[in-house]
DNA sequence: GTATCTGCAAATTTTTTGCCAGTAG
DNA sequence: CTACTGGCAAAAAATTTGCAGATAC
């Protein structure tokens, strides 16, 4: 039996090499980052963090690097038409959900109901359903609650 | 029995009103051709396409005009990662599919199954859902035949 | 050794803004 | 009449690109 890979240079590494990229230290502390944080940073926020880990990389290099990602695999794009895009890079499945009031992107602690949205393929005309993509809006803890205190205020006149 | 509003022009005024907007022939221009495509048009479409119906509006009157129909609820911003932030003017309930091969959006037939998506909100731990997107990814009619042939002729050597 | 990658800064693309005149209510 | 809008062009923000030196393999 072959040792899988662990880390995440190991997967990182293989899976540049699957797409005939090569394994650099920027593309490794991006990958890194966004693999260990859930806070779906903009690429901007990414090269901020990156930044006090590696010695030095550029702006331009975060935007490369994590397109290069995508490619891969290993990161996925998000874009809720605020500007500018996030990165996550949690590979396992989740959902995503967005709050109205501070946008802050959490990832919801419910699983995937595959065989549900399964059923919709079939539904789905001449389309070739290949993947989905599920997102919630409403409000996180925090601002439900300051909004619920807002609500009582009002009520209490 | 008070008469319902019917025309878009009529709609579109009192989900104005409703926001203390005024009604205008920029804004309603910008409405009417969204309401009436399928195509899922960037900020700037929308713009070449109303130039020929009004007799004068800038790009950036289209831009303020669509988030204002955003902020009525007469328009839904769409994202996708691809530059440019597409609206749909259509009001009642669908899905998008996004076709990975030509990029093009189209609405699915398919309806939107509510309830099993509202078993969802259930299991969303401290996140108060108010609502959800759902996308589909894949191929659509065209692409998916050109794809089919392709790896048919690939078979055949 | 060579093709690929990085960094820099400039270019491009998309969206927003300030200000004055025009218009809806 | 008065506050809100639209047009213009400039600004701002986000992302991409070209090129020369550095680096992975």
């Amino acid at each position: 039996m072959a040792t899988q890979p662990r880390s995440t240079d190991d997967i990182l590494r293989e899976a540049l090499e699957a797409n005939g990229q090569r394994f650099t230290e920027q593309r490794a502390a991006v990958y890194h980052f966004l693999a260990s944080t859930r806070s779906h940073p903009t690429a901007d926020e990414v090269y901020l963090q990156v930044r006090s880990a590696v010695p030095v990389i550029s702006l331009a290099t975060v935007y490369k690097s994590l397109e290069t990602l995508v490619g891969c695999g290993l990161a996925v794009k998000l874009t809720y038409g605020d500007g500018s895009a996030r990165y996550d890079g949690r590979t396992d499945p989740h959902h995503h959900a967005r709050c109205l009031s501070c946008s802050r992107i959490v990832d919801l602690p419910g699983q995937v109901p595959a065989e549900e949205i399964e059923e919709l393929h079939e539904d789905t005309g001449s389309f070739q359903v290949t993947g989905y993509r599920l997102e919630f809006t409403g409000y996180c803890a925090d601002c439900a609650a300051e909004r619920r205190g807002a609500s009582e205020a009002m009520a209490h006149g």
